[in-house]
Parts: C-alpha cells; sequence; structure tokens
DNA sequence: GTCTATAATCCGATAGAC
DNA sequence: GTCTATCGGATTATAGAC
C-alpha cells in the first residue's frame, strides 16, 4: 500500500528492488547465453528458467512473455553492435575508418553470429527496432553515414551521389557479406578481409577502366 | 515379389507408379503453397496432410520426413530462382545484362520471400544444397560470373581485378538488398530499383573522383 | 496405400499453495 | 516471490487395422 510502484526502479533504489533487478539480468544473461550456444528457436521458457535456477513460472514476474525477453535480448544485441563499432568510429581518416567499421562490423558477426541472425535475419524484429525509438541502431548507421559526409565535406566524392544512398549501399554490402557467410559459409570460402576489401576497393574505384564515358 | 523396386520411377513407368508420382506432386505442390501464404515455420506435417487431403502417416509413405520435404522444397526454390534469371541472362551487353540480372533477382525476393528465406536465410539449407551437387544454385552463379568474364574479355575491367572476387561481389550486394528489405522494410525504404541502381554506379565506377591516386 | 489412434515430447501460460 | 501442478495446445513419428 505505501509502497511506490512507479515505472523501473529509480536507479539504486532498495534492497527489494535491487533484488528484483538482479533477478531480471540473471535471466537475461542466461537467456543470452541460451542464443549464443544453441541459437533462438532453442530459447523456451523453460531453459531459461531451467539456467537460471527458477521455475518457468517465476519468469512471468520479471517479463510479461517470451516475446518479452527476446526482444529485450535483441536490443541488447543491437546495443553490443554499436559498441563493437565504437571504437573503429574513432578512426579519424575516413576512408580507413570505413575499413575498420566494415572489419568491426564483419568481426561481430563471426564472434555473435546468433545475436547477428536474432538482430538482422529474424523476422519481425529488425523490422520494428530499426524503424522506431532504438537509438543504439540508428546510431550504428549513422556511424556509416558520417564517414560519407566527411568525404563529401572533403570534396572527394563524385558528383551527384547521394549520402544517405551511398551509406545504404555500404550497409548492405556488410549485410550481405555478414548474412552469407552465416547461411552458405561452405559456398562463400574467402575471409572477411578479402571479401570486404575487394568490394570496398570496387565501391570506391569502380570495376570500371576509368578512360571511357558508358 | 516380381514388382521391381529399384530406386526413383522409370520415367513413365506403370500405372501405379505414375499414381505414386502423382501423390508426391501434390504433397510437394500443397507444401510449396503453405511455405508461400504462411511462411516456413508454419510447415509441419499435418498442415500439409490437410492440405493435400491425406492423414499426416501417408506422407511418410512418400517422404522419409519433414525435412526430406523442406529439402525438396528448398532445390525446387533454386531451380525456381534459376528460371526467374534465365531471361535476364540472354541479354547481350554484359553491363545491361547485369543490370537485368539484378532486376529479376530482386524481383524474384519480392514475388517469393518465402522461397528467398528458405534458400538463403534459413539456417542448414543454403549451407549444404549451394556446395554440394545443385546444379540450379550453381547454374545461378554462373549467370553473374559470365558478366564479369565478358567484360574481362572486352577489356573493360580495371587491370588486376578478380573475376571471381567481382562476381561474389555483386552476389553479395543483391543478398545484402533483397534479405534486408525483407528483414528491416521499414528502414530500407529505398525501392529495389534505386538500390540496385546506385549500388551498381558505384561499383562499376566508383564514389570517388578518378582525379587522384589514394 | 491410407486410415485412426496414439506414443512421446515439447511448448507458453496460469492457478493456487506457501 | 517462488514453487508445484496443470491446462490446452502443438509437434514428429509410429503401430496396427483395413
Amino acid at each position: 500500500m505505501s509502497e511506490v510502484k512507479s515505472s523501473p526502479p529509480p536507479a539504486g533504489g532498495s534492497t527489494r528492488a535491487r533484488r528484483k533487478e538482479d533477478a531480471r539480468a540473471r535471466i537475461l544473461a542466461e537467456a543470452r547465453r541460451i542464443v549464443l550456444d544453441q541459437g533462438f528457436e532453442a530459447l523456451t521458457m523453460r531453459r531459461i528458467a531451467e539456467a537460471a535456477g527458477y521455475s518457468a513460472a517465476a519468469l512471468y514476474l520479471h517479463f510479461e512473455n517470451r516475446e518479452a525477453i527476446a526482444r529485450e535480448l535483441g536490443e541488447a544485441g543491437m546495443r553490443a553492435l554499436l559498441d563493437a563499432l565504437a571504437e573503429a568510429g574513432k578512426t579519424v581518416d575516413p576512408l580507413q575508418r570505413l575499413k575498420a567499421l566494415g572489419l568491426a562490423y564483419a568481426a561481430f558477426g563471426r564472434a555473435e553470429p546468433e545475436t547477428y541472425r536474432l538482430i538482422f535475419m529474424e523476422p519481425g524484429f529488425a523490422a520494428t527496432a530499426l524503424g522506431g525509438k532504438d537509438a543504439a541502431g540508428a546510431a550504428a548507421f549513422a556511424l556509416i553515414g558520417g564517414v560519407f559526409q566527411d568525404l563529401a565535406t572533403a570534396g572527394r566524392l563524385r558528383d551527384g551521389l547521394d549520402i544517405e544512398s551511398l551509406a545504404l549501399t555500404f550497409w548492405i554490402v556488410l549485410h550481405g557479406m555478414v548474412s552469407l557467410k552465416l547461411t552458405c559459409s561452405a559456398f562463400l570460402v574467402a575471409s572477411e578481409e578479402d571479401l570486404l576489401a575487394t568490394a570496398l576497393d570496387n565501391l570506391l574505384h569502380g570495376a570500371l577502366r576509368p578512360n571511357r564515358e558508358p
């Protein structure tokens, strides 16, 4: 009755609120472990509960349902991707930054394939997460956009190129590379480094000989 | 006893063999319908059986298990993709052919998103299908490789470019475009035509100004 | 060849005891 | 808060009658 039950626990709240937060965090951590180890389809309430040392019913005290857990995992994954890109994003030279961002993106996909799959290859998640208020996804994309903005400012881009379209194209290349590597690894034998180097080289300099107007 | 029971029915066999083949075909057709309408995860033996007018148990007389049906669907899907690319592959001019192939590929992804997902985005299928004896997948990729082979023969490529790598890069762009369109459509608002035009323009001519050696 | 019936599991989610 | 027990459903696959 006297307990204030407003939204999320007011940072550093009572012991009770802290315990509740700990339980939430432990559940999410085990859920993440399951996705990483066994894939998203293995994420069931029973499995999460067992891993976290709870009964399945207890999970519903901390999360509305299974989807809520999956959603939080996806959002955390998107933040993890942003973190993975942060260091590369500090590179001063735009072209080197572009390469560093590409390598970091590819490394993330290789290090956490199931997280990547959850974020970008699972139906229903990315569609809402990216378009909505998800700051992490937008910030990650902005890192790429910044490169082409800087290139444009430096006058290094051909005339008539749209920065947004260039950033999108670059992201498309990165995603195509990472996702094909996940599903068709047997066919895509080249390393991400080589694939990225080829893609970047062609995107930036073009595959055709310059001495002719097509 | 006297019935020869060797492997697949010897084309145009007995009435009995034909009937059996018809049943197989009907089951596969209904399975395809389910994937197209409700997605791959909705492909269950019960649903297939109901749609085909059989009991679930009867399916096991024609297919070893659910995975066998999914595998055949995937192989048929890969052949459908090859068919969808065939017309564009006849374009004489290599650059126009590249654009036509890209548009046809994107159109296939849009027309049969669930087939595309089954082939290239579902874990476990593409990995084996492309690397193995699947002629359709290899033939489809060869259509792309042929373009760059022709460009090389015509002396239109920059020096030092590897044809295989170029083809791979182009496929990566196409797959990145189609698959992101499927999962992040809310974020990827541009049309496939525009996306492809931008990607092709940059891949072929480069984003950087030509008048400087980086 | 096709059916009904069923085994053996798994799932998400809830009720109610403590 | 956490548990046990359970509901109501789903799944693949098989056994045995016809």
